[in-house]
DNA sequence: ACTGGTAATGGTAACGCTATCATAGGCATA
DNA sequence: TATGCCTATGATAGCGTTACCATTACCAGT
């Protein structure tokens, strides 16, 4: 099974202030006591035990510890900690007091236990990119800040036989307060129907609305193409490629059909041999480019569904001895890191990954504390356009 | 203080298998039963109280029900999952075939709260990198892989006047079984004496042996730029540069000590006004190669302290009309996404920052899981020069 | 004063696991 | 046979919190 604890917890000796100094008789008679991680245990051991009576003496206090000094029962003292609304203000004061001399706080785990729910918020995601997943998880930490909540990561496969196993036995084992979703997992409705069969809240981060108001952040990704060709064809362009992502990407396809509207405005469209479809890779992106550069007559400028893709049309402009934006416009999407450190910087459609986390997690806390739960409104997000470079006049 | 929570266990009807039904009186008397996140809650609900007596109903199994069935005492039961030796091997065979039928499941809150400790390990950094927060997040994850540990991240900054007080309040209050340390915040002797007085194992990711060998992982970036010197002096340069990042990095040092060692081997030297100290982005490498790129004699090749600042190098490059490697040599360091998208790609100097995560990881593990503990082996790792085209003869 | 309702509080039993200590059995030694 | 020691197991008491169901205090309405 998982384990390996029993035969563990009692070697170490002075681990976790609460750690006795007992011997297992159960644990494995392996190498004695020593410390083997830290240094200074003993001096970490010195203040721990030895009075294992007095009330407040070195353990961390508990519960019982506020409620005995406040001269309640410990349950007002829970009232107080998870903000009930029945306990008399005199009383909330006095506790809140002692709460905070000792600089006491309520054990997560045994909160958990009692409350069938942990305090861990969970992020799935099988988006590959670093800096997308980085800002989101700042922004999910940043909502929580100031909260009794964790944060606890699963990248995933959705290709993998056992991804919804998998998920099911994380999401259920740890009582998962609720999941963050961004693209694509977010659109994954098997994923969605096993947490709703075990109960589990959750917030979908995609680029349509896929669920009802409470459980989404809708990001209009389509809005970003939208963007991206009023700006080429008020620059004069009129033959405008795309290189979208996978089709089976709700974000590539409504990448698409903004730039497509965008088009429209101009009386454009957007002719099937200027319309691919890769993969968001900077292979794939290489590929079609060329594909498209060889085209005669060329078109001046490219929108592509990402970054990456950018990145690979400058490859292929390159071997094709073209120049950008000289020859030929290019316009990505994601504003990565790298759209500013490319020659020349390219021009890109920016999302805001970190509000887009902040708000999912708030969306899930708030569910839960708010008085008025705002949880029904409508959580939207719209890119914008960044423009450097990459594009210029036809 | 934290909470919220009280109020709001009761308010959504049938989150979670185990939920009451009931009306909590304690609770505001809000918005009532309507499920606010997930939808088909009734369905959910409708498998789970109904028969509070049966053993084995809607609710997952708990160690009692494995006991009961196996004809053991429960304690037998949590020496199976803990791998305790001290059990009959018939028995164990039972047992863990009941676990197996039932898909029982260690619930880790009771076990951690039992345990006086979570499974729980968490990851504190500062690194700004989003690819090599990732990756690292990923091995470490993968070490953790088929254990019940789950990763809780902690991105930081070290500048916080609250830094300490709020990493020991996440360690103590979430009794992590152990803490991930990756540069730069690996180098903190304040955090490490926070840790060893709350006796928190930990496993720093350094470039220097900074303690025992049992809670390090040492990356040797010196070798690094030992590899680098010795490639830019095989292809013929002699009036080599280096853009460090800034000395109070062990890494930056490191990585200047290697290469300057290297340039002794073939008898050079760093002189003074090649050897210039930046921050590790992409402006002020930019800003330092462009006063080395106005020396006369100039140098023919730089060694950058990482990709950002060789990205600068060459923007610097552009601006100053210079052709890479034609005019100069660039070596950059991380080998991040970027050294294969800029143009010509980035010689760099590659560290296996996923394996480096994964070792770490699981030497917290090890430390208490393996029988014969492998824990007082070194550790340690060593980068690899990745060349490409950014370098050529002088 | 009596009733009834709501606000404020408390007692006790969970929650699901591990620690601690006790005990039963087996086997070698005296 | 008695003794001791080790192996395998169990009984019970927590771990620190919240749920559930009282119970008390208070106040308005009759």
């Amino acid at each position: 099974m998982a384990g390996g604890v029993e035969s563990a917890g009692a070697r170490r000796g002075g681990q976790w202030r609460a750690a006795r100094s007992a011997v297992n008789r159960d644990s494995a008679s392996l190498a004695s006591g020593e410390r083997v991680i830290s240094r200074k245990s003993a001096a970490a051991r010195a203040d721990t035990g030895a009075t294992p009576e007095g009330p407040t003496r070195g353990r961390r206090p508990t519960i019982n510890d506020i409620a005995r000094l406040a001269n309640v029962s410990k349950k007002t003292v829970s009232r107080v900690i998870n903000d009930s609304p029945f306990v008399r203000e005199e009383t909330r004061e006095k506790i809140s007091a002692i709460i905070t001399e000792l600089g006491f706080a309520p054990d997560p785990q045994a909160r958990g236990l009692a409350f069938r729910r942990s305090f861990l918020i969970g992020m799935i995601y099988d988006n590959p990119t670093p800096q997308y997943v980085v800002n989101m998880q700042q922004g999910i930490l940043d909502a929580m800040k100031g909260t009794s909540f964790e944060l606890v990561i699963r990248p995933c496969n959705r290709q993998d036989p056992n991804f919804l196993l998998d998920m099911r036995a994380f999401v259920e084992r740890q009582k998962l307060f609720g999941v963050v979703l961004p693209p694509s997992v977010s659109e994954d409705e098997r994923l969605i129907d096993v947490l709703d069969e075990i109960g589990c809240p959750y917030i979908r981060i995609a680029s349509v609305a896929l669920d009802e108001p409470a459980s989404m952040v809708v990001t209009h990704d389509h809005i970003g193409g939208l963007e991206a060709a009023r700006h080429l064809t008020r620059l004069g362009h009129s033959r405008i490629a795309h290189i979208s992502g996978p089709s089976l990407f709700r974000s590539a396809h409504e990448r698409r059909r903004g730039f497509v509207a965008g088009l429209a405005e101009a009386g454009l469209k957007l002719p099937k041999e200027l319309d691919r479809e890769a993969a968001y890779t900077f292979e794939t992106g290489a590929e079609n480019a060329a594909v498209l550069l060889a085209l005669k007559p060329r078109p001046t400028a490219i929108f592509c569904g990402n970054d990456e893709m950018a990145a690979g049309v400058y490859k292929a402009a390159r071997d094709a001895g073209l120049s950008i934006p000289g020859d030929i416009s290019v316009i990505g999407f994601d504003d990565s890191a790298m759209a500013s450190r490319l020659y020349p910087l390219l021009t890109s459609v920016k999302l805001p990954i970190h509000d887009m986390g902040q708000m999912a997690a708030a969306k899930l806390i708030a569910t839960t504390r708010e008085k008025r739960t705002h949880t029904n409104e409508k959580t939207e997000v719209v890119p914008t356009l960044v423009v450097r470079e990459s594009t210029a006049a036809a």
